[in-house]
DNA sequence: CAATAACATGCAAATTCGTGCAATAATAAG
DNA sequence: CTTATTATTGCACGAATTTGCATGTTATTG
């Protein structure tokens, strides 16, 4: 591997998984830490992110404004997002949306994968810039600040002529009796819209939504085909939704 | 194997594996390294890739280039940028497309004004969130990935729903007989839309774009109320523009 | 405060690089 | 057809880069 064919892979690791542990890339890679910690070093010194003691974390707001705001990454929505772009085959049309899993899922896409993207967040169509051979369609409309994403008659209207394979949908409360709800209502009308325009819907499914609700219902949870859950779920948790037909996908 | 050959196979190797090692390349044509450094070198001069130690990695994506573009942000962008932004009043709807000037106006727009922003750039919008008292209004659209913006039918469409109050165009060339130009078919499209929307249109011009012409033509000098120049600008040089009546915004 | 891990620095070996130069092949000119 | 010109290539050699290790220092943890 190329010194600086690692320096991208560093910085590749660092934006999925939100830091960079420097005994954990030298083993990966079979290198000395002194080499990584060099590496570390350099990319620090070009301001691509930001030294710390162990390893590295994203570059302060310096570097990208719209980059990272977040701080480390919870690694649950990391292995979700790594599983649902593990679904996505070539030539397929997807719908992402603007939550913070979402983005999990746009940055685990494949770098080579040839697909289409439909997305109603500014934020999640910027972070598809790097891959060269997906087609992105931001969905228009009035932005929805908190959420960064947009939402309002014109946006639903867009929605109406997609044809979409899949929707990875992000929400805030996924209940058995309840279907799956969010905190805010247009928003939740935007996500039942492009619910619909899609074949396939599955619910990006972290462990804190489930079995909580939020204040406006998107749908019930006949309206969708499975969830996708990072194997730290307990099994029994996940029998409820098996038991009326969804289906579950759980990281290989 | 001719040499124009070899460089040609050396590129269809750095697509198929990401990667090109020098001493690899050399071993499999049975060449010196030397030969195919110099290839690399001279692809390298062409864009077509990127040199590194011990071979060649793909030339950066547009993420790298417009990262990029944005660092080596001349200080005269900056104030245009915050001249245009001081154009805006309260309750005005404004239009502002993706380029890295427009983004100054962005970040230049007083804190508290109260204000329609309408912009097809997610990178602009996002500039924006933390102008609470701004509204976004997105314009969908195919996402054009080296100017972050988006393009096309649809957001041809959507903007002729819009009635703004000025427009904030970025251009790479102004040019006195040329009229106003860009570097993409589809851009220079919606751009004139977006002109035909607004009540006034403003050029940004830093001094660059002023006399130079792009491929693509958007609209003669006539269709625009006026250019925003830096004061870096000399005097003389904006005569012609004032001649065929123009207005000359300069900073205060 | 003590043990451990992570760190910076200097150093040496190996590799890669750039440049100048000469030999050869391809092309153009006469 | 011969000669001149240019392009291409390999080689030599000093310079630069990379890497792991040894050393001593600093940060973190209990």
């Amino acid at each position: 591997m190329l010194p600086d064919e690692r320096r991208r892979y560093i910085l590749d690791k660092l934006k999925k998984e939100g830091r960079i542990i420097a005994k954990e890339v030298s083993q990966q890679l079979d290198l000395s830490e002194d080499t990584i910690r060099r590496d570390l070093r350099e990319l620090a010194e070009e301001g691509l992110l930001q030294r710390v003691h162990g390893g590295a974390l994203p570059a302060s707001p310096a570097m990208g404004n719209f980059v990272q705001r977040q701080t480390i990454q919870p690694e649950e929505k990391i292995i979700i997002g790594r599983t649902a772009a593990g679904l996505v085959r070539n030539g397929q049309v997807i719908v992402l949306d603007g939550g913070t899993t979402a983005i999990q899922v746009a940055r685990h896409l494949p770098r080579d994968i040839h697909a289409t993207v439909v997305t109603h967040s500014p934020r999640t169509a910027i972070e598809l810039l790097d891959h060269p051979s997906v087609e992105v369609i931001l969905i228009g409309g009035k932005l929805f600040k908190h959420s960064i994403v947009t939402v309002g008659a014109h946006a639903l209207e867009s929605i109406q002529r997609i044809r979409a394979d899949m929707y990875f949908m992000g929400v805030t409360g996924i209940h058995i009796d309840n279907g799956l709800s969010t905190g805010d209502y247009e928003e939740a009308q935007v996500k039942l819209a492009l619910s619909n325009q899609s074949a396939e819907t599955y619910v990006l499914a972290s462990s804190e939504k489930l079995g909580s609700a939020s204040p406006y219902i998107i749908s019930p949870l006949s309206q969708v085909s499975g969830l996708v859950v990072s194997d730290r779920i307990a099994g029994e948790t996940l029998e409820p939704y098996k038991a009326i037909g969804l289906s579950v996908i759980v990281p290989t």
